[in-house]
DNA sequence: CATTTACCTACTTTGTCAATAGGTTAGTAG
DNA sequence: CTACTAACCTATTGACAAAGTAGGTAAATG
């Protein structure tokens, strides 16, 4: 289950890639637009700069923008960062320790098969898939 | 990300399936087998046996069995049953209030499909699949 | 200097995960 | 009837994360 960091700051970084780039977007704004509690949104958007996908910058006339273009982001890479793993069991986390039971699991292939379809399908959506017009020529929606 | 509620419950009734048929497993035997906590088991059992996925007698000679055939079981179900929901999204479970964004939301979409895909994956897996020559054709393993 | 805005630390509240502990009921064997 | 077995039931624990809230510090601009 997809937590509301992950959601957040999804949604976040889609109301950035709307407003016209190169201007900073304050956080209030955002916030606002979003109907998120700005001070909620900013422990996300906190990761979100440490983990170098935006940029803020302080002071008056300042806010966050995008570093990349829009679909130069991955949906898997904003996921993956603010939820920490996207593994669907804990083996399959890169932290996991190794799994005494692995090499005659019954369920791990499951498991397996199912992690790469997750993998590659939110790997494969870009934000820009995500924003009003911005859709790829095989864009995976609707 | 699938917690081990869902995963012993797999392995559990993985193991009634490998045992004869018809009669009972006692939950000794299984915890040691699977190498689980007996008491945490029988948490996990339980909620198997209030939806009716397997049936306990007690007393001497007693144990667990299925109610049905290995594949006649899917996945999804069992999952379903112990993890409480598969919903990826909290808007997308079963419970959720009607969401004031849904008409508009720009990640939705991704999510739907996203969980319709989680959906016909692991409710297209039966317990026979999981089972050594047990598998059907057209099994999507491994 | 005053204002704006990001940035930082700490705290709370609620709930779930993953168990453990110990007792009660139901059914069988001698 | 008694002893044993095995399911069933209630309660409690410790650790952790989710979803925020509160209040302050640093930086940039007018």
């Amino acid at each position: 289950m997809i937590s509301t960091k992950g959601r957040y700051a999804i949604r976040f970084m889609i109301d950035l890639a709307e407003q016209p780039a190169d201007t900073p977007v304050p956080l209030d704004e955002t916030a606002a637009r979003q109907d998120i509690s700005k001070k909620y949104l900013e422990i996300i958007v906190k990761i979100l700069v440490k983990g170098r996908l935006v940029k803020g910058t302080s002071g008056k006339g300042g806010g966050y923008r995008l570093i990349r273009k829009p679909e130069e982001y991955t949906v898997g890479e904003i996921l993956e960062l603010t939820e920490g793993t996207l593994a669907t069991v804990a083996c399959l986390g890169m932290d996991a320790e190794q799994c005494p039971r692995e090499s005659f699991c019954k369920t791990l292939p499951m498991w397996r098969k199912f992690d790469n379809m997750l993998h590659d399908y939110f790997f494969g959506i870009t934000l820009a898939d995500l924003v009003d017009g911005g859709q790829r020529p095989g864009c995976p929606f609707p």
